[in-house]
DNA sequence: TTGTATGCGTTATCAA
DNA sequence: TTGATAACGCATACAA
């Protein structure tokens, strides 16, 4: 048996009316009623229901997540600054893991909208067409986390790819090194594939280092890309004093192939990796790498949101700074 | 302006009743309205309202998960399995991160009642009374995952502590190690603190082997409290040739606290994580560790949850086995 | 300051 | 096979 207003108003002997009003904090009851129906709400332990209220306030004070499965350590501190904030603004979040499959994307965003969300964040990859169009006919404020896009109008929160990556390739160089190489996401991802590649080849470019083929492995982001990558890029160009990895994860999977084949990192190789996840510090050697304020943007993204949702207006995007944080992976060249 | 069940019965020329019926699969209409009616949901591109839904069902498909804020990385491999079923089941997940704080606790588990979640799981950490009491007052399904009640009848889910570590230490004990040193959990928790500690002496015991109270040093469970742990440790107790550490980023805090020291790994000492998180085999060297099923207790716990609803009784707890996952940071000693 | 009554979008109970 | 209509628990416009 849930109690509700009702009761609550019959052992007041008050009407629902009023009890919803000093629930609400809305004007019109004296101290005197407050301090009674407040008593019978301790007394009875009574919490509102948030269905039917949503149901009438059209306001659910609940928030979607959509996040491909990828980099779970990625994906926790944004989510971990997301929460963070709408936490504070009185608001849970429903995180859909959507495995980068199309189908279950769509599956989820019916999902949400018939939880009645009050707004979305989309991390980490490409807004579709039809996904947008399915969040635009829920008409509730969406921002884009870590990526963008070019089609929609959808503000974002991101990091330029392109420049941290050539920042890391200048250290790189700064350091002394000229024959480097790259792991990177695949040329098809525009996101955070290509981009980076970009930043790669400008940075060499602007200080006049010609890159050949070979000197740049496409893999994925994770662990065993890492390993599998260096394998390759080794073979095809053994020479290279440097790596840039387009991930922590596949930083470590460098670390860990070079260390099974005896390569020294930083003596006999240098690497430099990107995101600075926590775990960047956990390596042996802890990893040098160009971090993206994870969790901040987290908490941007879902403050945009509420930006949004109570302003009912866009709102802009946002391109966070990236830096560098020096560890012990590179080695100076003398 | 959002459309409902009244816009797709006005245009099908039917009764609300009867688009109920056709979109909850409940018997008493003819193949040809439902066509119709399918078609005009097609067309209108309805979705119900999930708030009225469950105002009237009761139900409103949702899980809530509480987790302590300690190691996102157990976290995620634990939710990863908990989201996996709960989306089998139709049901969303809605995680509450509660930075192991009373008030924040509370303060959830009045937000998830609110929402009228339809079951919840609460995760590594003790279950206090009040907490229970909440929790039993909303009258849904709970399971514990990591952790178990010796106070109230609540199922759970999770390894034997005691045995996991009695297994590790024997593990070290029979590659020839004697002067085992332990890095553990503090022993007022009775969860993953002294369990830990009481398996590792035991299997001590087992093996006629002393220890002193310098062999063991009680910190936390994370990566700091590793290299922290270590430098105590080392100190204290030289001679050791071996340490057990209660959790996987512990034992990645003593790798990289011996490799700053110059302590190769596992030539002058061996080292044995639990857990086995990913990050375990990203290691240099990677980590010999104690596996939990991390992701399959968390689909268990999930599981338990929906039994629980459906059958509407209680239901027996699980204990899962552990095994040794051997990797490189243990050495045999001869 | 307070109460009555209506509606939010559904499902479920009846009667037709 | 269908359709009115009463709930579900609450917020709010309007009356008093």
């Amino acid at each position: 048996m849930t109690i509700t207003i009702k009761d609550v108003a019959k052992k007041a002997n008050v009407s629902i009316a009023t009890v919803s009003r000093i629930v609400n904090n809305k004007p019109g009851y004296s101290k005197e009623t407050e301090q009674k129906v407040l008593q019978v709400i301790q007394e009875l332990g009574y919490h509102p229901n948030g269905l039917a209220r949503g149901l009438i306030s059209k306001r659910t004070h609940t928030i979607g997540v959509l996040v491909p499965d990828i980099s779970s350590m990625l994906m926790s501190e944004f989510i971990s600054g997301i929460e963070h904030v709408t936490h504070d603004y009185g608001s849970s979040v429903i995180v859909c893991h959507t495995e980068s499959q199309g189908q279950k994307t769509r599956q989820y965003l019916q999902v949400l909208k018939e939880k009645q969300i009050d707004g979305i964040v989309f991390t980490s990859e490409v807004l579709k067409k039809d996904y947008y169009q399915i969040i635009k006919d829920m008409d509730i404020p969406m921002v884009l986390l870590s990526t963008e896009s070019f089609d929609f109008p959808v503000p974002y929160v991101k990091v330029s790819d392109r420049r941290a990556a050539y920042s890391a390739t200048e250290y790189l160089i700064k350091k002394g090194h000229r024959k480097i190489g790259m792991i990177s996401g695949r040329r098809g991802d525009i996101i955070a594939g290509q981009p980076r590649i970009d930043g790669f080849m400008a940075a060499m470019k602007a200080h006049e280092l010609s890159v050949k083929d070979e000197w740049i492995v496409t893999e994925g982001f994770n662990f065993e890309d890492g390993v599998n990558g260096f394998h390759k890029l080794i073979d095809q160009f053994p020479e290279m004093t440097a790596v840039f990895a387009a991930s922590d994860e596949v930083a470590l999977g460098i670390l860990s192939a070079a260390y099974k084949m005896n390569i020294h990192v930083p003596d006999q190789l240098s690497v430099i990796g990107y995101d600075n996840l926590r775990i960047a510090e956990m390596s042996t050697p802890p990893l040098t790498t160009v971090a993206q304020p994870l969790v901040e943007m987290g908490k941007k993204s879902a403050e945009l949101v509420f930006e949004m949702m109570e302003s009912n207006r866009s709102v802009e995007s946002r391109i966070f700074p990236h830096e560098i944080v020096e560890r012990q992976s590179v080695k100076e060249l003398s």
